[in-house]
DNA sequence: GTCGTCATTGACAACGTTGTCAACATTCAG
DNA sequence: CTGAATGTTGACAACGTTGTCAATGACGAC
């Protein structure tokens, strides 16, 4: 019987004064370990509290407390099963949990408006602050949120129409230097199989990729790019596609790790694997053990995570310095696929 | 600058109900969407809560109920970085939100102290529920918070001095097949490598591998069991030892999927990949892409999460039947390696 | 012995909300 | 036209806690 017929509802402060023969404030005073209680008052308090299995009750406490701060923090991540944002999370909540902070954790799945749905939610709850990947283009809103004390940060996306703190990755710079590593193998012809272009971080990879394109004077071909790939599915008809043309690439940038696996199905089904490089954004678990083994392009969860909640538990301690955008860079692995050359 | 000197406190429905000319009683009617306020009031009070940009305050909001909810669970996971946990938690998560109910995550690390420490946390926020893969091995101490009106489900590992919901996986029966798997393949001689002792799943599924043996009256040989391995590199290790027997082990079968990693490693380094099987416990991503592929024995993390999610709200919703243990079955995979046949 | 200082303690109001209940207005049956 | 029934509205207390401030007692200095 999961709730047995004793039920009790949870004892109060003023229970605990009553059995220890004092006064609510003096509990008060025992719970919040504040000075100026008696050696022996503070022991009766707590011999009372262990007696009733009293819990401080933080709803009511931080409804009365002048600082009005509930010690949670909330965490959009753009899909918390993702392995990228289940490490920033575990991260955050690792640092979080260090100062007695709970983390509240949901995934907006690139969806706009479930993005302002989960912020009032959270503001509902008063969350001290907010770490978001966020879904939409205009995070104008959160002006209000903020005014109102809501220390916020971004993390992999940056804002729009709103000054705050980021925690980025170089993607363009990443990319670019992704695809300068294939030209330098010998490689000419390198198509692009992107993300969504919605999504902001894919839209910049595209952009690493142009810049890299342009500084050998190399002319961007439409049909070699591919972008608005939603799944692993959908990247490997794109390569067998890429394939089948008259003049098939003889090296593939993949921006997402989705891509870089459907991609690499792909060249397994066409039985080039050991033909066409590739190079891949974002690290594949496994992927050293592949063969060949995947080059790529690795972010550091860790230090994006400690980097977040870094910065958003310094605002919350009153830090009201200029916004800052932190970079977090990538490292480029190189492990066999990237540095297949060209035919001939 | 990120907190604006123009810093206001948030307005309260006082504020709300002077702006609308009404009283507060109105606004909160209004604010909850309760019936029998006049459509023009109703009006008045909806254009001064935009106004005013007024946030509906849950804490002062669920203090005052009468059911005293917060509309909050807890997760505790054993690692939300952990593709598993991370993969349960979203599926919580979602079915939470179209609820209105939000979670709170953690990790525990296999850290009893600190599962001690998450739930007076989570008790202390007064969650209204609480689904947790525990790490200490006496949950007593849970009995009095659920006597306060917490529902507590368990997932991935049963509860131990205490009576609660449980969803739980086949770990023994699961192992069981996956060894016999090897065994219709014509070993006989089958390693086994798991995780810790002390985690219970690990410990179940060192018994189906007893079982699947003493089925077939093979007694099992304590040089081809390789216990409380910590990590894949550990795995890896155990691997090459093992292959340095005077009678090497035909098969291996991996407990658990930073096992199965480190065990291929360990093959690959050997050259014995092709020639020596293996089965996995957990799905591992990718794993369909390496030569050979891996068979396993996967778990369906959905399932899991919704039968967990399921069943919490049940209770929540007033569910006083006797408590029940769910067990989410695994599905074997095979995809090559696990179908070696042994040498000669 | 008186006074001031300091440490300890408690009475009371307040945080922002909702449950209870009474007051009032309107409608309709008889 | 009366009275009952129905529908709106608001005054007030209460949820469990903490901030404020005053009361008390002990102590030492004069």
């Amino acid at each position: 019987m999961p709730e047995a017929p004793n039920a009790r509802t949870r004892p109060t402060i003023r229970e605990v004064a009553a059995l220890a023969g004092t006064s609510l404030k003096t509990v008060s005073r025992v719970v919040n370990g504040e000075s100026g209680v008696s050696d022996e008052l503070s022991l009766r308090v707590r011999s009372a509290i262990d007696r009733l299995g009293y819990r401080h009750n933080l709803t009511a406490s931080s409804l009365r407390r002048g600082d009005g701060k509930t010690r949670s923090v909330g965490m959009l991540a753009s899909n918390v099963a993702n392995p990228l944002d289940a490490a920033v999370h575990h991260t955050i909540e690792e640092i979080a949990s260090r100062r007695g902070v709970v983390v509240l954790a949901s995934s907006l799945d690139e969806d706009p408006t479930r993005e302002r749905q989960l912020v009032e939610a959270f503001a509902e709850r008063r969350v001290d602050g907010l770490i978001m990947m966020p879904a939409s283009h205009d995070h104008s809103y959160l002006v209000e949120e903020r005014r109102m004390g809501m220390a916020i940060v971004f993390v992999d996306r940056p804002p729009a129409f709103f000054d705050a703190d980021a925690v980025l990755v170089d993607n363009r710079d990443g990319t670019s230097r992704g695809v300068k590593h294939l030209m330098a193998h010998g490689h000419r012809r390198i198509a692009f199989l992107g993300d969504r272009r919605s999504i902001v971080t894919a839209a910049e990879r595209f952009r690493g990729y142009v810049d890299a394109l342009e500084s050998t004077g190399i002319v961007v071909e439409p049909d070699l790019v591919r972008q608005d790939i939603l799944d692993s599915e959908h990247a490997t008809a794109a390569t067998l596609d890429l394939l089948s043309l008259d003049e098939p690439p003889t090296a593939i940038f993949a921006a997402q790790n989705l891509v870089t696996i459907g991609v690499v199905r792909g060249l397994r089904s066409a039985g080039k694997h050991h033909d066409i490089a590739l190079v891949g954004f974002d690290d594949v678990p496994m992927s050293d053990l592949l063969d060949p083994a995947i080059t790529v392009l690795a972010q550091d969860p860790a230090a994006i995570g400690r980097q977040a909640a870094t910065t958003l538990f310094a605002r919350l301690d009153g830090d009201r310095s200029a916004t800052q955008t932190y970079i977090v860079p990538t490292t480029m692995i190189t492990r066999g696929s990237g540095e297949i050359p060209p035919p001939r």
